[in-house]
DNA sequence: CACCTCCATGTAATCGATTACAGTTCCTAT
DNA sequence: ATAGGAACTGTAATCGATTACATGGAGGTG
């Protein structure tokens, strides 16, 4: 590969003139700059990156660190971050840390050794007080995922309120016997039961331990064992309110091999408003989060991280919205 | 961030005894190692790798590139690209490119401006001529889907042979009237066309045009249509084929809509055997990729290239596996 | 005509690491 | 006692860019 001292040679220069050209300094005359594009069309010239980010101290690169891939919604969130960072010229990359701490604290140092200029952490395995730490010290902002009273700039929905209402949906189709999947791991989870609680607490619905189910697995085998674990009780729920779509999928599932009809004679509430949602029989009534603005608001806090590292931290919550289907009664 | 000059100052040694320490360079006294040590701990000192790489001319980092995030195929090949690549010390980065030309152009200049050391390209924009061209001159390999006659390494599956298995599946069950849903814009869904064909002339079944529908995207409400289409047809077809999970879905959604039942009347084959293909209701009979296997093969390959440039390319194909679920008659 | 300003360009320092080469100390073998 | 070598450490070059500062010439003004 040549560098900008070939160029500058070739061209009859000196390394700050063709540097120069290539920064759209306006101090060049019209000639010269003619002559250095010429040659750098000529010998296929690209600047090296490290080179530039050594001098620049910075690389024009963002990181998105996220638990998974398989996970559609993230998928529609990181488009939102694409579309932002295109605006501010700055290159996407995404990285999936499986939930392994290690891979975290390895991205994680990106920031430390400057190879990405901020990271958009989506959940973490790190404790609040680390995560502040960062947050404090380089552009860091959460989305979706965030952790309970870490200082740092998030993005997300109110979880407690979205799930408020999918319960009342239920609720307000007549539905008595409401039960819940979560997971207590997940502060997003944990917001939502909250919120589960609160809608039961307001209809005045006496509050049933056995109804809350606890699992650490967002798949739909895990859907399926809680919702017979739930079926076998002696009074069964009359409906289901599963924290994610894929989980959602699985008390279908196990619905349907009981010969029970869901939307019929048991009601199930999905989250996030997945393809799977849609393409199952009968269709899952959800949450639909605003992913793509998530993602676009994800890369505006970061980019005033990175503007203003001095600024105060904000939380921004987006609005959801209520997705009715087939498998919970529509109310009227 | 202190650099390492400040660390050499405080342990009151010299940049090059510092640097010497840290790279395990056994010609440092153990005091002094010690020392060195000691100060990198207590200042919290991590090497710049803006430094490090420009020195070193390498980054110790693959990209991979991929069409889409929402792909759980691909996300199970990326987990196995990690896990080769943990192996070898490097680091695993991910971008999309939504199959936008300019987007992967971009990222595949971080080849020429040196900013990741290698590429595993999932399928690509480009023509044949450029991708050899890339491939001659750096460590770029491609994984799942390739172009036909590129002059590159790459892994995948017999696609062809796939396909022709799918077909000779359903043909076996006692199906007289395959019809296939492909995707003529990418090259593994040819080969897959191609074994369609091959299955139905070895069975002495003739090929029928209206049989075989072309479809760009992968999505369920594509194979919806595609579905309706050909159940709408004078001499409807009774088995289905489609060359991805999410259009399978989409057939048997539109078949239940028409009263039909997949795996009765009509019989629905997929491909990629994802998370959807079990959880929708019949379960779809599929096709099923060692995922985690092509993911370590093309780190595999791409090492390869990175070790031996002047190797020849090589061309892996995995075996696949038949899954013969509910939405097929089982072959007896 | 002397002086000042502005423009175009070059020289050299710099970013933070690695590493070739050189120098010092000290031990060992003759 | 001394040459030779091993072990340790430091000095300075280097990677490829950006940029502060210096320089020289053109043009304008009183």
């Amino acid at each position: 590969m040549p560098t900008i001292k070939d160029v500058a040679k070739a061209a009859q220069v000196s390394v700050a003139t063709v540097s120069r050209v290539l920064n759209q300094d306006k101090n060049v005359s019209p000639q010269t700059r003619q002559k250095v594009l010429e040659v750098v069309q000529k010998v296929g010239y690209t600047p090296n990156m490290l080179g530039r980010n050594l001098r620049r101290k910075n690389t024009e690169r963002v990181l998105v660190l996220i638990p998974s891939l398989s996970n559609q919604f993230l998928s529609g969130v990181i488009r939102g971050v694409e579309s932002a960072a295109k605006e501010k010229d700055l290159q996407v990359m995404i990285s999936a840390t499986h939930n392994d701490r290690a891979a975290e604290e390895g991205y994680l140092e990106m920031l430390d050794n400057r190879s990405v200029d901020g990271i958009i952490l989506v959940g973490s395995t790190l404790e609040r007080e680390e995560i502040s730490r960062l947050a404090n010290q380089y552009p860091l902002v959460m989305c979706s995922e965030w952790i309970e009273g870490a200082a740092v700039s998030a993005v997300g929905i109110d979880n407690e309120r979205a799930a408020f209402d999918a319960v009342n949906a239920l609720l307000s189709g007549g539905r008595k016997r409401v039960a819940v999947i979560s997971n207590e791991e997940v502060y997003s989870a944990r917001l939502r039961t909250q919120g589960y609680r609160r809608a039961l607490a307001q209809a005045g619905v006496p509050y049933r331990q056995e109804y809350e189910v606890d699992h650490y697995e967002y798949t739909y085998r895990a859907g399926m064992r809680a919702c017979r674990k739930l079926m076998a009780l002696p009074e069964p729920p009359d409906a289901i309110f599963a924290v994610s779509d894929e989980l959602a999928a699985g008390v279908c599932k196990a619905l349907i091999e009981q010969g029970i009809t869901p939307g019929r004679e048991v009601d199930v509430f999905g989250f996030d408003n997945t393809t799977m949602s849609k393409v199952v029989t009968p269709s899952i009534s959800t949450i639909s989060q605003p992913r793509k603005k998530i993602g676009e608001t994800a890369l505006e806090l970061l980019w005033e991280r990175m503007e203003h590292p001095e600024g105060n931290y904000r939380l921004v919550l987006l609005p959801h919205e209520l997705v009715l289907r087939d498998s919970s009664r529509k109310i009227n």
